[in-house]
DNA sequence: AGAAAATGCAACTCTATGGTTGCGCTTTAG
DNA sequence: CTAAAGCGCAACCATAGAGTTGCATTTTCT
């Protein structure tokens, strides 16, 4: 994975504020689940993407709406109805997040580690 | 990455809820923000964990209780004190979903590839 | 043209969430 | 012992979030 960050790169390079939302976003079951739908590739209608959910079509398409403002669809109208797509480069934004932080963890190990070894005697 | 998912191993294998409560806990600035303090593995008391935050030192512990429940970080009682940690197997469970989501979109990508390239003749 | 399908818009209800303040309890520090 | 530091609990407020229903609008389909 990534590496090379020295300090706390996160906490001072970042607003936090867009991934934020990115996460809030998918902080939602039904999300995850249109997400999850939505990562073969292939373009949904609102219709569809709501066909066997519990909820009406207009919370599915408020929570389209949802994950559109946060970058992680792509809508086009057709017709007669929308298309909405999964924005790979969104989900890409957050993995990045996650990784950092896991970078700086990896990181931290990696010194506690060569302080008990080579600083012990 | 990781890679290997036949067809829709997200929604079908995952009951999307846990992973819905670990975005929805990263879904905030100011926890983002205590992750990202946090992301260097030493652990820290509420009071350190909320200097220089403009928010109430309560506020701060309601945000630590929101990652505690989802278990991204770990409490330890220090005598007056109480140590927060990160739970780094909580920021994997983030990445592995994400991981997943990408592991079928770039999976399709390829399917995609193949079919306009072999089965274009 | 007329019916049906797929949305959009708006109003409304409920509950969760982020934040606050006040008070009491336990653990150091003098 | 007395202060004060660090927390937890509880009440309270305001706003955002998920979900609903009703109705108008735009495209098909026949």
């Amino acid at each position: 994975m990534a590496a090379g960050l020295s300090r706390s790169a996160i906490s001072s390079a970042m607003s936090n504020a867009e991934p934020a939302s990115l996460f809030a976003a998918l902080g939602d079951a039904t999300r995850l689940g249109l997400i999850a739908s939505l990562s073969d590739g292939k373009a949904r209608s609102i219709v569809q993407l709501g066909d066997g959910l519990p909820i009406s079509r207009q919370a599915v398409a408020k929570h389209l709406d949802v994950l559109h403002d946060a970058g992680l669809v792509h809508r086009r109208k057709s017709g007669r109805e929308v298309q909405y797509a999964l924005r790979h480069e969104a989900i890409e934004a957050a993995q990045g997040w996650l990784d950092q932080v896991s970078a700086q963890w990896d990181g931290a190990l990696a010194r506690l580690k060569l302080m008990l070894e080579g600083g012990k005697g």
